[in-house]
DNA sequence: GCAGCGATGTATCGCCGCGATACATGCAGG
DNA sequence: CCTGCATGTATCGCGGCGATACATCGCTGC
């Protein structure tokens, strides 16, 4: 999830730690931050991985610096190959993961390096998920709305229409990416058959 | 968080932890899900730090019950004293804990059981949060809205979208305790000036 | 000139929630 | 009969969060 955030901002340009957290606040900053708790642990763990390099070039030890403790340069990381080819890896997963909530918005950010067949799916996918949970949510209130307290109720009623709002939002975009690529085969199996990730 | 919800329903009726999970789902489904994994946990918590109490009424062990691995029967939880009072204290607790994203909602599903008083604070402190962000946001957006490119530009245009349409939900929602309650002594003083939990 | 402050920068700690999974029972329908 | 589903309790490892520590740099004001 982490690990996809920085895999596709480092393709962009190389980043070091605090350049990638401001990224990542103005890029999914609505819906997720990113603390430096999960990031700087993920950066380790990725380059333990392989998939990304990391050089310090301010390091600038003038010499006979004094042995002050620690004394740490800015460190700027980059792709490996292992890398660019795991970012293609994760951006092509159109799975179950790709249309939760949580990953959703982080796959959605890096659409431009996906090809438009993933793009659609992913987008219908999310849009199943999204139209089951509205179901869901539909049955439970209309069980419930006379039973349950005033805030309860218009705590679930924002929900509902924020998924609703999100489904619109979902089916223009899939509208628009159609019509951007009408050479399509198969006119879009929309169900959720055999999704395995 | 989990602790307060769970409080917040064992309020209402004694239940054990698959009616538990139950509530939330219905309750707070639309954000939040609280799986098992994080239920069980809370319960044996809250059951140590005294805040809940068990019993088991359908043990049904019909005497000479052959000695199967477990055999578990229902654990049913309801509130102890402290629960109580913890409840009280949770549900009064008006500071930057109580108005951010993953609270917040929690806090609102028992708005039922809180003082007017400090419903208006939390509201409040909701919207000031949202605003800030929203303005964060906008900010970022006017700054690189020619350099990113069309997904992520969507991307941020629906979060901004997301963050107004739940600042004119808290607008609302304001005005109509205001009405409820006419009788406030300062006109609300709205600035987040010195906010401790 | 230098004190203080906010931005830049790397890093860790403990808490908590998640998804998957295991295991057990009761009950309804093909 | 037996398969599948709802009910029910419980754990595991992973990963993210907020708080915090610590260090350096450049600017502003006095």
């Amino acid at each position: 999830m982490l690990e996809l955030a920085v895999l596709g901002l480092l393709h962009e340009s190389p980043l070091h730690g605090y350049e990638l957290r401001q990224r990542l606040k103005a890029t999914l900053g609505t819906f997720r931050a990113f603390s430096y708790g999960s990031l700087y642990p993920t950066l380790r763990r990725m380059h333990e991985a392989g998939y990304i390099a990391q050089d310090e070039p301010d390091t600038d030890v003038v010499a006979g610096a004094p042995p002050l403790t620690g004394r740490r340069g800015k460190i700027v990381y980059k792709l490996t190959a292992d890398g660019k080819e795991k970012l293609q890896e994760l951006l092509a997963e159109a799975g179950p993961s790709s249309w939760e909530d949580e990953t959703f918005g982080v796959h959605f950010a890096f659409f431009a390096q996906t090809d438009p067949e993933v793009r659609v799916r992913i987008l219908e996918g999310r849009r199943n998920r999204l139209e089951e949970r509205r179901e869901g949510v539909r049955a439970s209130l209309a069980r419930t709305r006379a039973r349950v307290d005033k805030y309860t109720l218009q705590l679930q009623e924002h929900g509902l229409d924020g998924v609703e709002r999100e489904v619109r939002w979902l089916t223009e975009l899939i509208e628009t990416e159609r019509q951007n690529r009408p050479t399509s085969n198969t006119p879009t199996s929309n169900t959720p058959t055999s999704p395995q990730p």
